[in-house]
DNA sequence: TTAGGTAGTCTCG
DNA sequence: CGAGACTACCTAA
């Protein structure tokens, strides 16, 4: 299966992974040389074979106490399942504006599905970008998950 | 279609 | 610190 998704970037610290970064096409694979990468790499294979394969990976992801709440609150989102910003924000008692602005900062992509976040009207963003390579990855990983998208 | 409202973060000074 | 500008938005008119 072709995937839209370029050679990746892997961070870990103290044991638990802390960074993914989609790198541009030319680049070769950028991953920490510890035995914990390489279960990321191994785990993201296997849902890009699979979207039912889940991830179980100690993840730090660093940001603010609001951010914290939003990431976690994206993986509770089943497989399968997109809410919008708005729907995060009613959850959240925040507004939808402020919900996008933690998902584009959001570190840790495709693991933390950010990708299941979608505005009322469109398609929203993915890794900061509301058009181009990112989006095509979002709208790959959607339909991989069994989303048909609302287009 | 737009106009206004919203919450969180960032950048100046 | 404070003001102002920036968002991967939403709702009402």
């Amino acid at each position: 299966m072709a995937t839209p998704i370029g050679p990746l970037g892997v961070a870990t610290d103290g044991g638990a992974v802390t960074g993914i970064d989609f790198l541009p096409p030319a680049v070769g694979p950028k991953v920490a040389d510890t035995p914990l990468a390489g279960r990321v790499v191994k785990e993201l294979e296997h849902y890009f074979l699979d979207a039912s394969h889940g991830f179980s990976l100690p993840l730090h992801a660093a940001g603010t106490e609001f951010q914290q709440s939003v990431w976690g609150l994206l993986r509770e989102i089943p497989l399968g399942q997109v809410w919008t910003y708005g729907d995060m924000a009613r959850k959240l008692g925040s507004s939808p504006r402020a919900v996008g602005n933690a998902c584009r900062h959001n570190p840790l992509p495709v693991i933390v599905p950010c990708h299941r976040v979608v505005s009322a009207q469109g398609l929203g963003g993915y890794a900061g970008e509301t058009a181009g390579r990112n989006m095509e990855i979002k709208c790959w990983l959607l339909a991989h998950e069994g989303v048909d998208l609302p287009l």
